[in-house]
DNA sequence: CCCTAAACGAGACGGTACGTCCGGTCTTAAT
DNA sequence: ATTAAGACCGGACGTACCGTCTCGTTTAGGG
């Protein structure tokens, strides 16, 4: 299909962005089980050896897409107040995924985590660093004397997180910039 | 297979519970994959057309499922507080999704709905009416003064279930009575 | 569907004949993957039972149209010369498989006869028979001294209802009056 | 099942023969219901999908398989005679289908072009190539003047493979060489 | 005259094979 | 050595019929 040349025995990073594009125009438009690996490796022009090459299984694939996306959109800075920071951190996660092709492949991934034993782990962990920036926030604040000194962090960071996840993969409500800033307030502790 | 009285042209209500049954335990055994109709149809000694007669996808097999599960598990009882009926419900409902066999059944049909739009849009019902469930505690703790007035409801509705979903489906951390007891606190307005 | 009178207790002749004129119609129509059980009681209205409580299999039920339609084509007159007994019996027989819901149906019996011993033994009977009908032809012709009395009449045989069976099956060539003629001078020993 | 090596992008002929031999093992040992596609597939060790990617039907894969055996049947030596062709080519033809797993797959072949409008046109023509090399033994026999010339060799031929067709299908007389011998007498124009 | 046995339509059932799709592995030929 | 290409094995999918079964209804014919 696509015109590209072969760089020989080095990888070819090339094949590795044609990947990225047909993951996202597939990912972008619409269909879900549109998401194979088959399709991809037709609509990036590239065999799938070369994806197995790189990636053990399609959903470590996305994954690893999933999280060089996700390195982009934290912000983690310092406001002073923990709602503040928060609100911050919320509002950027929550602009990140309400990109189409964002959530798509995040769908794909949580999928496919539940049939296979060893993207699971992988997507524990990926989403355990997740977990830790927030919770990180959280602590920051906490030595402020904002959220209660004995307040369930991991609970907090759960409720965040469980909502962001709970509503892209229902898809009944939207994950606004307001959304956000309700919910900084709410963790942070009152309104 | 099995031997099974045939009901003549009337629905076959001991295929139903041994589809259930089967279920049940494909479910409770650990590995995800097995949980396909071929199996599911396998294990039951029912015929795959059989299946396919009353219920159009895997998905929406496991979620009826699901949904006459959830009917035995709510409670919603009136302690007179909000903390009270929250933690009732709460508890509850995280003591039935403990059971291996029935997370095991959430997230396939979790993970199902993300490729087949019919079973998401019917996903969506379903916990449309777990949500208002949740939604009509918190109302009827705002008549009571606890939550402030200004709360916004449904947001507190999708970070419990979204608490739910996600340790469900990330399998980072358990649902224990004490989180539901926590949690309940917490969404009450403080401890 | 059709209403149609019950008999009670009796056998329902009403039935039988909707079933045959289903048959014919089906078979008339084109598509040979349409002779199937299920379609034949549908288009007669007939529940499929009914047919399997007079017949032990398809083929026995096409057979048995087969047979019947068979008993009226036949004379077997004595014209007094063997070409003429052959010219006869030949005309009349090419003449009744020309009609296409016909050989659609000896179509179907004989393709259904190769995976069905049963099927396959009745139709040896069946054609067992209509070979004695053409040997006795040309016994009585041999009293005549017209073929050699040292000619295999089965072969001879054989050979007129291969070639019918064959022009059936492969469909390449037609089965006319001309070619009944021919065939039966050949057969009977000369132009 | 078995250890075969790939073959990369290009076809496996292993594969093939590996194909190949299922079939004959499964026609040979009786059975006609056995001859289905998972059953060759399960035998031969081979994916459906490997079938399905070279053939577009049970019929075309069968029927490919007995166009390979008949190119090594045919002889068609020139014995000087009418009769003596005759006898050789009918000879070596009945001898070939006498193999019960031969018949058993042109059995299968014929009834499934039954119903499968495509596979019949492909065995009309496999067929016709057939007819035509008998054909060409009779028009060599006519220039030495031994059929007579207005002798209709269509039906000549036909005859023959009718017969032929007849008793594999029908199953009720062998095909041995005396056979082969009476008919290439008869059909040379008599004893 | 009623009561029961049989035949009927309908259609659910267990089962087998179909033809398709995709996942992950492997080899070739080109670069 | 890496790539595009694509054949390969395996396994699940959803469909079509088969032949069996039971239901509830209808009628005939024996008591």
């Amino acid at each position: 299909m696509t015109r590209r040349p072969h760089t020989g025995r080095r990888r070819n990073e090339a094949a590795r962005e044609a990947i990225w594009d047909a993951i996202l125009e597939l990912a972008g438009q619409g269909d879900p089980a549109a998401l194979s690996i088959e399709a991809i490796a037709a609509a990036s022009g590239v065999g799938k050896q070369t994806i197995y090459r790189w990636w053990p299984s399609k959903g470590a694939l996305l994954l690893e897409m999933m999280v060089e996306r996700a390195r982009l959109e934290v912000p983690a800075v310092d406001t002073g107040t923990l709602v503040g920071d928060l609100r911050e951190f919320l509002t950027a996660t929550f602009r990140a995924v309400s990109d189409e092709a964002n959530s798509s492949v995040l769908r794909s991934v949580m999928a496919e985590a539940q049939k296979d034993a060893h993207l699971a782990e992988v997507l524990r962990e990926f989403t355990a660093g997740r977990r830790r920036s927030l919770h990180e926030i959280f602590q920051r604040g906490q030595k402020r004397g904002e959220p209660a000194p004995d307040a369930d962090l991991d609970l907090l960071v759960d409720q965040a997180y469980g909502l962001l996840w709970y509503r892209i993969m229902i898809g009944h409500a939207p994950l606004t910039p307001a959304v956000a800033g309700r919910l900084a307030e709410h963790l942070a502790g009152g309104p």
